[in-house]
DNA sequence: GTCTATAGTACGATAGAC
DNA sequence: GTCTATCGTACTATAGAC
């Protein structure tokens, strides 16, 4: 009766050296996106908080799948907390610049079909942080509440500007809400329950639903 | 640096009256929603799990704000985990009951308008349970998977009949995926964001977007 | 800048009075 | 069946060695 399913390989699997097998251990040469202790616990605290959610996952469990003593995690960090808000942050950063570049020059119904393809694509190479924000969007109340905000208007936003445009006699914010809530959810059911199927199917299904 | 700030009101704040002021507690006659001590309980747990997150909740948070002592809360449902099952599958049962009233004896079109309704009536006077479904259906390997998964395919499943039905040529479970992302995104933006707009509106936008 | 060790606290769950 | 009191644990965060 337990999970397994999805759960695609741990980001780092622990590698769990001493403090000194390498005594060089950060010459911070060229660096790929995961290396550098610091991208190494943010892509581990959003694999675990998808997961789990951010109440039930500990900083243990974070530094320890990402390879790190814990005190590192507060070093980085500051606090659990504060973690938690720079994976958003961050992971806004990258949703709205997808999505701003997917439309770039395009109106109307192109641009639609540009934007469901972008996003469908951000939640597949990254479902982790499309969970976080699923399951935070809508709550309020909460130390990153202003985050969660920022994430809401901007990707919805992007949307009802295209609404807005072509569509002038809609209701730009609710229209883009639910074209944008059509696209997340039929990505996360695609990739928690059927994710053999490719990324056009769903694209045209999301398509076929909102025009 | 700690979370306080919002925290807008407990739905009972604590009337904390000590074990025998009232000789016959639960005399058990007619008895409405919220009364006896299981559904204040339920109804309190759903109101902070939905505002906090499941983590974020204390079992003693949760019997303060129901009225009773921690103790109960064990006694009547065994563990905190079991008790946020209740609250789901209970949760379940109501949405799955008014979605298959509203598409009872219609089709196509005039179901999917009806649907659309129904779901954002039950958002508008369920919001609680809205958050909390949408915060938890997409996460894997946690106590209550199973329940979740039933959520995730009684309620896509209801639209995805009548897609199934009257548009063969679509998927319909992407269809109905992407369809019922729309109504609940669209009806939470609606409630955390705007909730002074009426419903109509709301589902006009709703209906725009999706056909 | 990362580690280990630990302080201090809050939590889930249980036992027993009433 | 609900209460109060408490047990044991696991957690966030900090201090200090290296």
């Amino acid at each position: 009766m337990d999970p397994l399913v999805t759960a695609p390989a741990d980001p780092v699997a622990a590698p769990a050296v001493g403090p000194s097998t390498d005594t060089a251990p950060r010459r911070a040469g060229r660096r790929e996106r995961g290396t550098g202790v610091r991208e190494q616990i943010l892509d581990a605290a959003v694999a675990l908080i998808a997961e789990r959610g951010f109440g039930a996952t500990s900083v243990d469990d974070i530094a320890s799948a990402a390879g790190v003593a814990k005190g590192s995690v507060f070093y980085n960090f500051g606090s659990k907390s504060a973690l938690f808000e720079t994976v958003l942050v961050e992971g806004i950063e990258r949703l709205t610049t997808a999505m701003r570049e997917a439309v770039d020059g395009l109106h109307g119904r192109a641009a639609v079909e540009s934007l469901v393809g972008a996003l469908l694509t951000r939640i597949r190479e990254h479902p982790d942080f499309a969970k976080v924000l699923v399951a935070e969007v809508f709550r309020t109340g909460r130390d990153w509440q202003e985050s969660i905000r920022v994430v809401h208007d901007e990707a919805i936003g992007t949307f009802a500007a295209v609404v807005a445009e072509e569509w002038p006699e809609r209701d730009a914010t609710l229209t883009g809400a639910a074209m944008f809530g059509a696209a997340v959810v039929a990505g996360l059911s695609w990739l928690v329950f059927q994710p053999q199927r490719p990324l056009d199917e769903v694209r045209a299904a999301v398509l076929d639903a909102v025009h």
